[in-house]
DNA sequence: TTGAAAGCGGTACCAG
DNA sequence: CTGGTACCGCTTTCAA
């Protein structure tokens, strides 16, 4: 008989049930307590005795089932381990729980599956809404995502009737090709990934490239990697072996830090020998020796602006799409040709 | 009439029950169809095809009110923003749902009162666990944890009565210092963080100062900083104003690529004029010129043994603390003097 | 094999 | 102000 008590301590949870009968009120007036509704003083006080003593929280599981509003936002990322998405998850946290909502994160480590399930996962889960932070959009995302009914907020991909928040890449990308063609370069390497990443892949290169061709600049290699690394100084060590550009223009800062060391290693200079541009403004592209020069997507913009907009759409109001901006920063690893 | 109708398209999910009235079936028959119990050929065939053309997924919540698991773990992280907690969580994730379980993250931003709520939260949410990425432990943590009645692991930090996986902090703060004294340094700087993350502040300190000591260091100077670049940048900048170190030890590679960049504009060369050494083993730390030479903890196992114990706590198993190896990193930032 | 009925732990409405 | 009662959507006996 002990030992059942003694089980029953370790492993079921009080509930609101016996607070209520503890407390020697009804159960209905101890979710008033706690959801601010009409309890006199006097029960007031004995009902926050008994949960002090029982340590009592109410279940949020069970409290989601009925209630109207469940507080919660799903967060979908392709990686927690990328400077990009860790500034976006950042500030989009910080904005939404100003308003209450707690951002429930599913990292998917760059796998399409389990992105697509878990956009069904949160459907499931009773979020009010979710936000998909997005390397490229599938058929199958279009499908899933308009079967969802739930208010939705893709990230950094366009897409058709869907509320999304990109950066403007293309007027990134031109302005660097301009700037790249003004300061006289004449052979220009773009190290960048696949289309299947359509804003980078796409959009941001078409940038590049018209902003070049403006300013006269017809020599122009492409080389492909992913977003790795490792991947990056492979592609770059090859393509130095035959090439000498005057000019890396990298796609991200990441690809451009891969670069840098391979630069370094072929015994070339920074920006003597070859001009570096990156995309993307992280931390540690300052930290290089020549700094190097970049641009600098508001990526916390991004993120709080996503936190707004997932706001607005569970409250029912329409919203429009929205493009962020960029600020050139000037680093040192550009020179005049 | 009409309007109803659509109103109710677009906001009611399709539940269980009507699932089972188009099937012609019972609930519970839907159920077991779910959860893999006994269900007739032919009537598994009505179901499925019902579910299809209704897109119906069972509702979770509602699932885990009653049932025996919710395959969830709560994990808590002060940060998504650094290296290192990138590193665990992703290989944790990556783990854990080799089991079937999905992590849920809560970034708490450093917050201290963020993370003792998302505690509670995470056991109001009936996950099966929780996982804490700690910086400290206050004796508030010690209350909570203990009265969670919930399988808890704790990284990064020493804790009694819980489970707690940490760094080998002390061996490598000491095999750091006897290198650096081995080396033959006279002037020695520590760069390091509040005592209030006693992994870091203290443990790996004291095994670094034991180190320096044994090889018959005595001139030790001491700088204290928080985990961020920039308040890094500025105490070093000070502290070169007066002082002139032929070796730099900082806390985390974080701090060391600030110290870098310091040194650079002090005019200082790494490291003819002054040796670098950092703790951490990030990828970056390889693309400075000359690579940082540093402490690579097995971030990723770390991760992976938290998913692993979890479980084992889960399953009811009797499950000890553990600690993580690291391994020497050689750069080029530490010379003979 | 199947389905009715009793929960799971709360919320919400309503009469008292 | 308070408590009874009908759910929320699904799981789990248990009798048929």
């Amino acid at each position: 008989m002990m030992k059942r008590i003694k089980e029953d301590d370790r492993m079921t949870k009080i509930t609101m049930k016996e607070i209520a009968e503890f407390a020697g009120v009804g159960k209905s007036t101890v979710s008033r307590y706690f959801n601010g509704g009409y309890v006199k003083e006097e029960t007031r006080l004995r009902i926050e005795a008994v949960c002090r003593e029982y340590h009592y929280q109410p279940n949020s599981v069970a409290k989601t089932l009925k209630a109207r509003h469940s507080y919660q936002i799903g967060v979908i990322t392709p990686s927690i381990d990328s400077r990009t998405s860790a500034r976006v998850l950042t500030a989009l946290d910080e904005q939404l729980r100003l308003s209450g909502y707690t951002p429930l994160l599913i990292n998917t480590n760059h796998n399409e599956i389990r992105e697509l399930s878990s956009l069904e996962s949160f459907s499931r889960m009773n979020v009010e809404g979710i936000i998909l932070l997005a390397t490229q959009i599938t058929p199958e995302h279009e499908r899933i995502l308009h079967k969802l009914r739930l208010p939705v907020i893709v990230l950094a991909q366009e897409m058709a009737n869907v509320v999304t928040i990109t950066l403007n890449d293309y007027e990134a990308g031109r302005e660097v090709g301009q700037r790249i063609g003004q300061t006289h370069h004449q052979a220009v390497c773009l190290l960048g990934v696949s289309e299947t990443d359509k804003a980078v892949g796409i959009t941001r290169k078409q940038g590049i490239l018209d902003g070049l061709q403006e300013t006269g600049v017809s020599s122009i290699d492409f080389l492909e990697t992913d977003f790795s690394f490792e991947t990056s100084r492979q592609v770059v060590r090859e393509y130095l072996k035959t090439h000498r550009p005057d000019c890396l223009i990298c796609a991200t800062d990441n690809l451009a830090m891969a670069a840098f060391k391979e630069l370094h290693s072929a015994g070339l200079r920074i920006p003597q020998d070859v001009s570096l541009v990156g995309f993307g403004g992280y931390d540690v592209s300052e930290v290089l020796t020549p700094a190097l020069t970049t641009v600098r997507f508001d990526y916390e913009l991004e993120g709080r602006t996503a936190a707004e907009l997932i706001l607005e759409l569970i409250a029912g109001n329409p919203v429009e799409s929205v493009k962020i901006g960029y600020t050139m920063i000037e680093g040192e690893s550009v020179i005049e040709r």
